[in-house]
RNA sequence: GCCCGGAUGGUGGAACUGGUAUACACGCAGCACUUAAAAUGCUGUGCCGAAAGGAUUGUGGGUUCGACUCCCGCUCCGGGCACCA
């Protein structure tokens, strides 16, 4: 007997798999196929970490099982490598971002082999590699081809220590997603793409097209697009002379409007346009406007603003109405400008009472009142519409924002525009992608709004591709979030110098089966390549609206104190340890073991061990099976277990349970534990380990005389003939207690059942001679005696 | 504040469409092996109780012959959104 020695022999088969390209996927093959996606990693120079793990392994099991399963099966990998933490790097040392990023990628790259995922590195990706990002500019020219791509100034989130600007998507709490520095506002220039034309296909796709996605994931994506319906309603005024256009949700509250208010963007829009206003109105707007977001949040509960002087005629009662100034509206949503119905909603009846401000009831228990009497009577719901028609029209609006496309930082995608003194913003043409990236010497952000890239001239300056005339190359870089957008579509066609992608792979492979990734990139990624995949589908780019059938998201992988793992608190687990001291197989079954996939769980170095004594039994078995020379055949028992053990496992894969799976495969060795095991039950076993544990499963399969690998074999089926049993226990309960158990043979009558439940002797005792009032019989599983 | 999800032994967690609560694992205790320890194997292990027995799935109610599971109220925890009109 020898040991099992986890180091020697998954370097074995890591090596096998690698020479017999055994996870090739073929395109154009005639099996159906599955196309499974675990979300790509930033390569960072710590490594990668159990989290990724988490993803990684649920796919690989997904993909073996697929594989075994009969069908094409593509399980790619790749690098999604642009990003801050390199190019902060770089400041720090002055290594080239290239170059410190090619070194992590290598590192990360072993890791992932060292845990045996069956990627097909034949397809590996790089968002950096001009090959690569020279279709992300060529898909970015797509956007602005189509209007959808467009360069404005605007308030924008920035972020003072990346000096850079940032997304809607990227603040979270008012921080930084990144570093988490509290976010500024800011003047400036940027490249958008406008998403919010995609508002309502996005809403639409998450009800009809994705049935195969978890509602939380849904409903957390429809709450970030926020959409809501109402009416946008006219207030004529002396000042503005337009009038004023405020949104509602409410526009059968509109008699209860006693009074408007503006938020203090647009109030100084109007001073900007020649209003007047007094000075106490100038100094409330300029210290709201210097106000940054915390400071708003903080003020939140007490409101404050500021009357303008100014009124407006309120298009229902014809009343004159006073306007307010105040920063709980906001600029950017809506029209920024309210009608106050003080009666009828929280916000405006706290400002009314601060202020002293009329109140107007127009609704009682839902039925309409004090409007006129074409409404009242009636029911709210039922007039909505109507009035919003009569005083305005009908209007949509979404808390989703378009999203900002730049960034003045080095480390990305250059964006292929130049700018032009006659012809203006011109795309970089076809033939002259990628734009690269160039080598410069200083990568510290200017902070003044313009990227590093700004400072080298002899990249700047470039003719107009249309008029030959001097002109400017745009300075700014992509987002992080650009690379992954689409590098699902890449996958397929990997190698590709015409295309992102030929259409008969795209054809063939899309859309993706299922995609494994964290909860985090709900509102971030995945919000952003379904709107690429939408804006490519409407262009006849790509064959499928979305491009994501199934999501299976994981919860994240916390320490054992239950705190997030970080370099900070010390109490991070490098899977790096755990595989030189245990192995892969452990580690990736120990991960499966923790709990359901999409919970958050705690590490336990002391679980690890319960998985790793699991592996021993197993090695243990497979080399006295295959060392034994007399055949001795598999008992009733083992059988039954084993075929037992078929059918939890398929149904558990197929269901992403993959901790009860691994239960399961304990509960079986403590079954047959004592039992005669046979070399074709040991086989079968091993096949259903190996989408788990694949390295210990192809060694031990050798051992029992194999020269396949156990992924070209076919998974087994369960025979449920080996699982019926001859006999089964009854329970007898009373008034639903269970008293006592006995067994019958399968399949007894009920009347018989209940004589035997009545005549045990606890029963009996039990009765003391009372008489059941009834008796419930469930065959084959219990009595329940009601007294 | 609003919207989701959750609460089961000392710990991580099982429990199919309502039908034996605590599978599997960790930990712990005892035993065997060992000069000893580790490793391994065996046995036991939710709680109270010597036992018979009793109460028990955050909490209070309800439906039911029967509730971890369904319904209503409350408490706590996690996640998302947050003055979005």
């Amino acid at each position: 007997m020898t040991k099992y020695n986890p180091k020697k022999i998954e370097a074995k088969w890591q090596k096998y798999w690698q020479t017999q390209k055994t996870f090739l996927a073929k395109n154009g093959s005639k099996k159906d196929k599955r196309y499974v996606l675990a979300e790509f990693p930033y390569p960072s120079g710590a490594g990668l970490h159990m989290g990724h793990l988490r993803g990684y392994t649920a796919g690989d099991v997904t993909s073996r099982y697929l594989r075994m399963q009969g069908y094409e099966v593509l399980y790619p990998m790749g690098w999604d490598a642009f990003g801050l933490p390199a190019e902060n790097y770089a400041i720090k040392t002055g290594v080239q971002p290239a170059i410190s990023t090619a070194a992590n990628i290598k590192n990360a790259k072993r890791q992932m082999q060292g845990w045996g995922m069956s990627f097909d590195w034949s397809r590996e990706v790089n968002t950096t590699d001009p090959e690569y990002y020279k279709w992300t500019q060529w898909l970015f020219l797509q956007f602005f081809k189509a209007g959808l791509a467009y360069e404005a100034t605007g308030l924008i989130n920035w972020c003072p220590k990346d000096k850079t600007g940032l997304a809607n998507e990227e603040v979270i709490d008012g921080k930084c997603d990144r570093c988490g520095t509290v976010v500024e506002k800011k003047n400036l220039r940027q490249w958008y793409l406008k998403i919010t034309a995609y508002a309502d296909k996005l809403l639409e796709g998450l009800k009809d097209d994705l049935p195969e996605w978890p509602e939380q994931v849904k409903l957390q994506q429809e709450n970030w697009i926020g959409k809501s319906t109402g009416a946008e309603i006219i207030f004529s005024a002396k000042i503005p002379k337009q009038g004023i256009t405020v949104f509602t949700t409410r526009p059968d509250t509109i008699f209860g409007a006693t009074f408007l208010v503006v938020s203090p963007e647009l109030a100084q829009k109007w001073i900007a346009e020649g209003w007047e206003a007094s000075k106490q109105v100038k100094t409330y707007i300029d210290r709201a406007l210097t106000k940054d977001e915390q400071d708003r949040t903080a003020e939140k509960k007490d409101k404050t603003g500021v009357d303008t002087g100014l009124t407006a005629e309120n298009p229902a009662t014809k009343k004159q109405i006073p306007i307010w100034v105040a920063d709980y509206v906001l600029g950017n949503y809506g029209t920024g400008a309210i009608m106050a119905v003080p009666a009828h909603d929280d916000r405006d009846a706290e400002f009314a009472s601060t202020f002293k401000l009329p109140v107007v009831e127009v609704i009682k228990d839902g039925v309409m009142v004090g409007s006129s009497q074409k409404y009242n009577g009636k029911r709210a719901e039922d007039v909505m519409e109507v009035m919003a028609k009569d005083f305005g029209k009908p209007k949509v609006h979404y808390k989703l924002r378009d999203w900002v496309f730049s960034r003045q930082r080095y480390w990305g995608e250059p964006i292929p525009i130049i700018h032009c003194e006659k012809c203006g913003i011109v795309a970089v043409p076809d033939k002259d992608l990628p734009v690269l990236l160039p080598k410069v010497k200083k990568y510290e952000p200017t902070g003044t709004g313009e990227s590093p890239l700004a400072a080298i001239d002899s990249w700047v300056n470039v003719k107009c591709p249309t008029c030959k005339s001097l002109a400017k190359r745009e300075t700014n870089t992509m987002p992080q979030w650009a690379g992954s957008s689409w590098y699902y579509l890449r996958y397929v066609d990997p190698k590709n110098k015409k295309e992102f992608a030929a259409k008969d792979a795209l054809k063939y492979w899309l859309p993706v089966d299922t995609y494994f990734g964290g909860m985090e990139h709900t509102t971030l990624h995945l919000l952003y390549s379904r709107f690429w995949n939408l804006f490519l589908y409407d262009q006849k780019l790509v064959p499928v609206k979305e491009p994501y059938k199934k999501r299976v998201p994981h919860g994240i992988i916390l320490a054992h104190d239950g705190e997030k793992m970080s370099k900070s608190k010390g109490n991070v687990v490098n899977p790096d340890d755990i595989i030189s001291k245990h192995g892969a197989d452990t580690l990736r079954m120990y991960e499966m073991f923790l709990g359901p996939h999409e919970a958050q769980v705690a590490w336990s170095d002391q679980g690890v061990i319960g998985v790793r004594r699991f592996l021993e039994r197993v090695w243990l078995m497979g080399e006295t099976v295959a060392k034994n020379n007399f055949s001795a055949k598999s008992s009733k028992n083992a059988e039954a277990a084993l075929h037992k053990l078929i059918k939890k496992v398929t149904e558990d894969i197929e269901n992403f349970r993959f901790n009860t799976a691994i239960s399961s495969f304990m509960q079986f060795m403590n079954e047959i534990k004592d039992e005669p095991v046979d070399k074709k039950l040991m086989q079968t076993f091993l096949q259903v380990l190996y989408p788990f544990a694949p390295h210990i499963s192809e060694e031990l399969s050798e051992l029992l005389g194999n020269k396949k690998s156990v992924q070209q074999s076919a998974w087994p089926k369960a025979d449920l003939s080996k699982l019926i049993e001859s006999s089964v226990e009854v329970v007898v309960q009373i008034n639903g207690k269970v008293r006592d158990k006995f067994s019958v043979p399968a399949e007894t009558s009920a009347k018989d059942i209940e004589k035997q439940a009545l005549s045990l002797e606890k029963i009996t005792v039990a009765l003391a001679g009372a008489k059941p009032k009834r008796v419930i019989v469930i065959k084959n599983k219990l009595v329940n005696i009601v007294i």
